[in-house]
DNA sequence: GAGCACTGC
């Protein structure tokens, strides 16, 4: 491969690099490729099948197959378990029905967990296929505004914040007998919180003498140290799975600039390999991708003859749903797809066909900073799993290759694992979901990654500064008002409102991604367009009137189009409203309209973004009134040309400068109402 | 005077 990259020979791997040392149980060794030997064991046949013959191939070719008979036994009689399980195992799908099979769902649901919603509901259909029966009766899911389960369902699939929700009103997780924690090794915040949440239901459960909970923890990589020491040294159980061969390239020298290095893999690649192998492109966001896939294609139109013609196919999240599925169809014969993605295509979106991955080993992720307890956005180098997960993308159906657009020094640099996303963010949410739990103590509490002192203690200043919080007998507890925050699947900041329809429809729009579409080509257009909504009190007010204007005229798709409003998002926030109309109505929150009075919108949302507000200075620039920052208000807000003296923002912009975006004008007495004591300190810090 | 990775309740 290319001589400019200067790549050495290949060393070939299996990700994740084999079983590792310690209390490791080894299953099965099946072989890769598929055709590894097959060991039939007695205790693998269960007594008379109910499948149908096809299925039930299916069921035994999968490598998880030889090992049911040990697994069950194993498991049946621990309280813990590690499962290792390598792509195509089949443990997902398996190890449910292995679990309701051996007996495990008689006395309560088998629980299984995901990070993403559309994995807990095609898991659960191909589940309960397997099954034969109905979805949502046997085998059902739960994730957010989608709930099929019945009285009959035995395996439930739901998200992981989901079960977090439930948890909220049943800390013991009474329903469940088994609670298994899939994609683990991705530790996002909801799993991790999870985490602490079924070791303590677990103990409480035992220490009560109810039924036993069990815990069984799934991870895709071999470091799994960490879950074992922190469920109690359970067990390891380790199976092999049916990834392929892949050949890892490193560069000889570091590469200056990545998106050069890419450019020149991508295209000896091209001109060497058969067009029917397709290549898989790892950068770091919407812009860098929009403009190599420009470049790629005028580039391939200009190759010599002989050579394939390409199909280059940008992907992020971003990106429109149809545009997104064009990745999923077959490039037209003697043509190659070259698909440039984000990590969206790490976990999220899985695409057949891949026989290259070139890896530049970068990532635009998020950072803490708990000293200013501001998060940015920020270009970084990926860790070594991020870059075995990326390399493993190339070999699911046959052998593959990676190119590594660094060197082997480097690699060998990078972190070990990613930092887990618990400590790089804002914990406000997870500590008023702790606190709703009544954990006796959060400030202790039992995280298997424990976020820094000074990172918790923000977020307990930040809730107790929203009015969530009381000290009593030296513990923390929720206020009337922190108990009905938690009730709503919102940030913290957006759940503290009087519900009136004005601010529910406020809140909706900012709990989704903008509603707002903005193609730069259509920018007079856009601009014209938008004008008949914009408000000089600021964004939100302009996307209440965008929100009324939708709904008044019936809401439909071609309206969306017509006035740039992203319809998928606009639909989404009308169902959001729906969600927390129906919490408000339980709860018996007296719901009222302010007909047309945008002032107490404006004044609720003073109470509730009172942390994020800056003042208007002599010279005309901002400063945050927290930190005294400077701050510039973004050109997408409408008060872009504007200079009002005093705002409040959603969000701050961390790019070339610092900038505010979604913007409300507010009154600055509204602001020292919502929290006399804070700005009465803020006041003396800025006189010392 | 510019530009946001990815999830989830």
């Amino acid at each position: 491969m290319p001589e400019e990259a200067g790549f050495p020979p290949a060393k070939r791997f299996r990700p994740g690099c084999g079983p590792p040392g310690g209390r490791v149980v080894m299953l099965l060794a099946a072989g890769g490729g598929g055709g590894g030997r097959r060991q039939q064991s007695a205790l693998a046949q269960p007594a008379a099948s109910p499948y149908p013959e096809a299925v039930e191939r299916q069921r035994r070719s999968l490598p998880i197959f030889p090992a049911r008979g040990q697994l069950l036994a194993q498991l049946r009689n621990l309280d813990s378990a590690v499962l290792i399980g390598e792509t195509g195992s089949g443990k997902t799908t398996q190890l449910p029905q292995y679990l309701y099979e051996g007996g495990v769902g008689r006395q309560g649901i088998i629980a299984v967990t995901q990070p993403r919603r559309v994995a807990a509901i095609s898991l659960a259909t191909r589940v309960s296929d397997e099954k034969r029966t109905e979805l949502g009766k046997l085998v059902g899911y739960t994730v957010r505004f989608d709930d099929l389960t019945s009285e009959a369902t035995r395996i439930k699939f739901l998200t992981d914040g989901m079960l977090l929700r439930e948890a909220i009103s049943d800390s013991l997780l009474r329903k469940y007998s088994c609670v298994v924690l899939d994609e683990a090794h991705e530790r996002t915040v909801h799993t991790d919180v999870l985490f602490g949440v079924v070791k303590a239901a677990q103990k409480r459960r035992k220490e009560l003498g109810k039924l036993p909970l069990k815990v069984i923890v799934m991870s895709a990589t071999m470091d799994v140290d960490l879950f074992s020491h922190y469920f109690n040294g359970a067990p390891v159980l380790y199976l092999e799975g049916r990834q392929h061969p892949i050949q890892v390239f490193y560069t000889k020298q570091p590469q200056q600039d990545y998106l050069h290095a890419a450019l020149v893999s991508v295209f000896q690649i091209h001109q060497e390999a058969p067009p029917s192998q397709d290549i898989l492109v790892f950068l770091t966001g919407q812009e860098e991708i929009e403009a190599m896939s420009k470049t790629c294609r005028d580039i391939a139109k200009h190759l010599p003859d002989g050579c394939p013609s390409m199909l280059v196919l940008p992907l992020y999240a971003s990106l429109p749903y149809a545009q997104q599925l064009r990745v999923f169809q077959g490039a037209p014969k003697g043509c190659r797809k070259v698909i440039i993605s984000t990590n969206i295509a790490e976990t999220s979106i899985t695409i057949t066909g891949i026989k290259y991955v070139v890896d530049t080993g970068m990532v635009k992720a998020k950072k803490y900073n708990p000293g200013s307890g501001l998060e940015v956005l920020a270009v970084q180098r990926v860790s070594k799993t991020q870059a075995w997960q990326r390399s493993g993308r190339a070999g699911r159906e046959n052998s593959g290759v990676c190119y590594r657009l660094y060197t082997e020094d480097e690699f060998e640099k990078f972190e070990k694992m990613t930092v887990p996303e618990i400590q790089r963010c804002n914990l406000a949410s997870v500590l008023l979901q702790l606190l709703a739990m009544k954990v006796p103590d959060v400030l202790t509490f039992d995280f298997m990654s424990k976020p820094s002192p000074d990172h918790i203690q923000a977020a307990v200043a930040q809730l107790d500064l929203l009015g969530a919080l009381e000290q009593k007998d030296d513990q923390l507890t929720l206020t009337p008002l922190g108990r009905k925050m938690a009730a709503f699947p919102l940030e913290p900041r957006f759940a503290k409102f009087h519900c009136t329809e004005e601010i529910l429809t406020v809140v909706s729009l900012l709990s989704v991604d903008s509603v707002l579409y903005s193609p730069p080509a259509r920018r007079d257009e856009v601009q014209a367009v938008r004008k008949k909504f914009v408000s000089g009190e600021g964004d939100h007010i302009t996307l209440l009137n965008i929100y009324r204007t939708f709904k008044n005229l019936g809401g439909s798709k071609d309206w969306c189009r017509e006035n740039f409003v992203n319809s998928k998002n606009m639909m989404l926030v009308a169902e959001v409203r729906a969600q927390l109309r129906d919490i408000c109505l339980k709860m018996s929150m007296p719901m009222v309209s302010s007909r047309g009075d945008v002032e107490s919108v404006r004044r609720c949302l003073a109470h509730s973004l009172f942390m994020s507000a800056a003042e208007l200075q002599p010279d005309g620039t901002y400063v945050t009134t927290a930190t005294r920052q400077p701050v510039a208000i973004h050109p997408s807000s409408v008060l872009f040309h504007c200079r009002p003296a005093c705002v409040v923002y959603t969000e701050l912009l961390h790019t070339g400068r610092c900038y505010m975006r979604d913007l409300c004008v507010v009154d600055a007495d509204w602001l020292y109402e919502a929290a006399p004591d804070y700005f009465r300190r803020k006041l003396r810090a800025a006189r010392d």
